[in-house]
DNA sequence: TGTACATCAGTGAACGCGCGTTCACTGATGTAC
DNA sequence: TGTACATCAGTGAACGCGCGTTCACTGATGTAC
């Protein structure tokens, strides 16, 4: 859910003009690779969705994969304001609220998989979509922010590198995203949550730096 | 490279039959996957690449996915032979051949990018598909042998679930190959190359756990 | 407030294309005797 | 070694389909005076 709010709906019919029509397909594209997949989406469709004849489209998208890549765009906007709620300025401490971080992006992930899938799944150039790629760096910037922070309980000389950090972090959970964590299709077994799978990584790596909790031996 | 031993392609002419066509059609699938990732990949190019009627590939798949599915397993049992042969029975020393592991990892999704998109971008429902799942779950296993060994350095009282270990090490990897290991489509750029960044996350982590080189305090 | 007109956002019909799949068929191969 | 026949692995033509995209067009909206 969340995408349903739609133009005027409710209110039956309308003119000649449909009034919102590049939301409705932005609407219509989530529809459509939620259940069929980035592959399986298809401009015309989206039309029809939207309740349009098929050339309409163009007057809001120059192609099929612009339109693609204005849903990852949205998906990376939605993806960093999770994050950044979810870091919450690393109240009440920033061990808690790095964890929080994690289960938000897990929990995006599995809720939003059609914004997912276009994010990372749709084989996007990044090159041609430059707003594209900048709003993947925003949301990465939480992530280092947040290294930053956990990085600071530790003296100077012991800092490791926070890009360094933040990529480790990432690339550990987007793993256990893409690999357990999304919808039922593709997913494989998994003796514990993904959630639980993240936060036990993520403790015994913040320990590797010399963070967390109670040291490693006895 | 790699798939292109051609069934008797230099031989010129063949009959009416071809020979070995599924190995063709593999290897068709391959080269198309490669180039227009897997949703780009159709039977019936497959066919004309295989230099056979649309209507043969019926004799030797049921329908299309099935071909993609054949492909993904071959990738696994691939995968998993690479990652044996890493391990090399972990000679010389356990965290040398772990790190030699990941980096093999990372060499086959580049690689081998066709298997790779198979293998984890086709979208494949993996229990329609059971010989898949059990080719994935090889794979893993020789992770889990790595773990174990690397575990069994630590007191037993203080040993973590290897097959914890397996994921969180398969999901730092999988991530960094994902997010920034794979050809040049899509790649988001890094301040160091894949490798390094595994090969220092792997040693934060294994430091974590109480394993690993010099401890992390001065 | 009313009118003329430019601009904008749609229409709908049409195009050429490649796809997945089916069908009755046929040529090649292998086996029994 | 030779022949009859079953089986197998291909053919090629055809189907219906949905797609992306284009085109000349038209109805609605907004603006200048």
């Amino acid at each position: 859910m969340g995408w349903s709010k739609h133009g005027r709906e409710g209110g039956g019919h309308r003119g000649y003009h449909h009034g919102n029509l590049r939301e409705a397909l932005v609407e219509a594209a989530l529809r459509l690779i939620a259940e069929h997949g980035p592959a399986g989406f298809s401009f015309v469709e989206a039309a029809r969705l939207a309740g349009v004849s098929p050339a309409a489209p163009y007057r809001h998208f120059h192609d099929r994969d612009e339109l693609l890549a204005e849903v990852a765009q949205r998906g990376f906007a939605l993806l960093d304001t999770a994050l950044v709620v979810a870091w919450d300025e690393g109240r009440p401490d920033p061990l808690t609220a790095f964890n929080r971080i994690g289960r938000a992006y897990l929990a995006f992930a599995r809720g939003e998989r059609a914004y997912y899938a276009a994010m990372f799944e749709a084989g996007l150039a990044l090159d041609r979509y430059p707003g594209l790629r900048a709003a993947g760096e925003r949301a990465l910037a939480v992530l280092r922010q947040a290294a930053e922070a956990l990085a600071a309980k530790l003296p100077k000389e012991r800092r490791p590198p926070t890009l360094m950090m933040a990529l480790h972090i990432w690339a550990m959970t987007h793993g256990i995203a893409s690999l357990f964590g999304r919808g039922d299709q593709g997913r494989r077994a998994l003796p514990m949550s993904p959630e639980d799978l993240l936060e036990a990584g993520a403790l015994v790596y913040l320990q590797g730096l010399g963070l967390g909790g109670p040291p490693a031996g006895p």
